[in-house]
DNA sequence: GCGCTAGTTTATCGATCGATAAATAAGCGG
DNA sequence: CCGCTTATTTATCGATCGATAAACTAGCGC
């Protein structure tokens, strides 16, 4: 047992070329840093690839550029221009847009490195998060605002301006889907084990209570 | 300037009694780890208080002790009984009783420091958060279940027992307050400035979604 | 005022981290 | 099969972290 080496997989060092292996490492990166945070250590890293330390140092000249390389891969293009097509398209019910968009984005986007990862990163003062809700706002939640409007036949954005209390209303159903993710991955809590009928549900309260009483685009109290 | 001695208050050593420096210390801590996380070095935690780094381990033998203490201060008997008798309290309107709960839910425990620190150890795999959401669930979601099926003339919990998805409903609510926070403390994004106004539209939302069609307590798809 | 207690500081250790330089060897071209 | 390129490893540096030991001094009691 003792002075043994530890051989898990090939000790035989591999050559790949530097596409490959540059890849390699920014995989495990994303694994690594969406478990263990930022103040992961390369050392550790370099272990659950492989290889030896310093390798690393030859595709990334420091560990802030790998860092920002995972950012790239991970929230670059990587919000889908059809999400937002999809939900101002009236030939479907906002009903099965809704449950279509958030069944697509939970998969696409909600995993548990991207969740992990987005909030280490809002944690340690990036504005990457503030600039990702300002997509979100543009694309997403300022036109369901206006597909709300429409099915409750409320008077249009250029009629009446959007306001930021008509906003939080959208961000209701968003907030909901997202820290149903951060309930799963972040806390590691039991959640609904059916993510489809939790969708459903959370589409139809937000439908009823959005079209029934909520809608309130002039901002009265 | 150059070679002069910073001196930022008084550069004078002083003594206080170890109760008033251990309560320095942990409420300097709470600030500092709020903002810097658990990786953050206790020679600025020090310097933020005005003392030197070994003075800490007089109080805190281990980095670690000083950063469950934290938890105990933050997390520790935060939870008012009150909170759960207010909600099951039904001379008042449920709608005034969400109101006023998370009002003063907002304003005691979903701070600045509470809402970091909070993610951090969930971060870190604490397993504090888990036992929070138990404490959550038993004390608000699941009476809040309970007094929405009153409302809508339901069956009680006795005649037909609480579902996951039901509970989801009740998370709704309160994910979507929490992430007011989340989005303010940690993205520091722009929120709806009126708070008051806010969390009644966030009630209203709610009840009207729940009261109209959300409730399904026997799970039927 | 004087001395002792103990709160605080100075000095420093060992471990570990990010990063660098030099040695090694895998694998393709000839 | 041999030699060269270069992907990879070994060895190590400087900085910094958590933690410890010893010196210092503020301030209360007599």
């Amino acid at each position: 047992m003792t002075g043994e080496k530890v051989e898990t997989t090939t000790d035989r060092r591999q050559r790949l070329s530097p596409g490959e292996r540059e890849r390699l490492i920014v995989e495990g990166a994303i694994t690594f840093f969406a478990e263990a945070g930022f103040s992961g250590h390369t050392r550790e890293l370099a272990q659950r690839l492989g290889v030896t330390q310093p390798l690393l140092y030859r595709y990334f000249p420091t560990k802030q550029l790998l860092i920002e390389r995972v950012y790239e891969e991970l929230f670059v293009g990587r919000w889908k221009p059809e999400w937002g097509t999809l939900i101002t398209d009236r030939s479907l019910p906002l009903r099965e847009r809704l449950i279509e968009f958030y069944t697509a984005y939970a998969n696409d986007a909600l995993t548990y490195e991207w969740i992990r990862i987005y909030m280490f990163a809002a944690l340690a003062g990036e504005d990457l998060n503030r600039r990702y809700i300002d997509l979100l706002e543009g694309q997403l939640l300022a036109p369901l605002c206006a597909e709300i409007r429409a099915a409750a036949g409320a008077p249009t954005m250029a009629e009446s301006p959007l306001t930021t209390r008509e906003l939080e209303s959208a961000w209701h159903i968003h907030a909901t889907v997202y820290y149903y993710f951060v309930r799963k991955f972040i806390y590691e809590s039991k959640v609904e084990a059916n993510f489809e009928a939790f969708i459903a549900d959370v589409v139809d309260r937000t439908l009823d209570g959005a079209l029934s009483a909520g809608l309130q685009p002039d901002g009265a109290s």
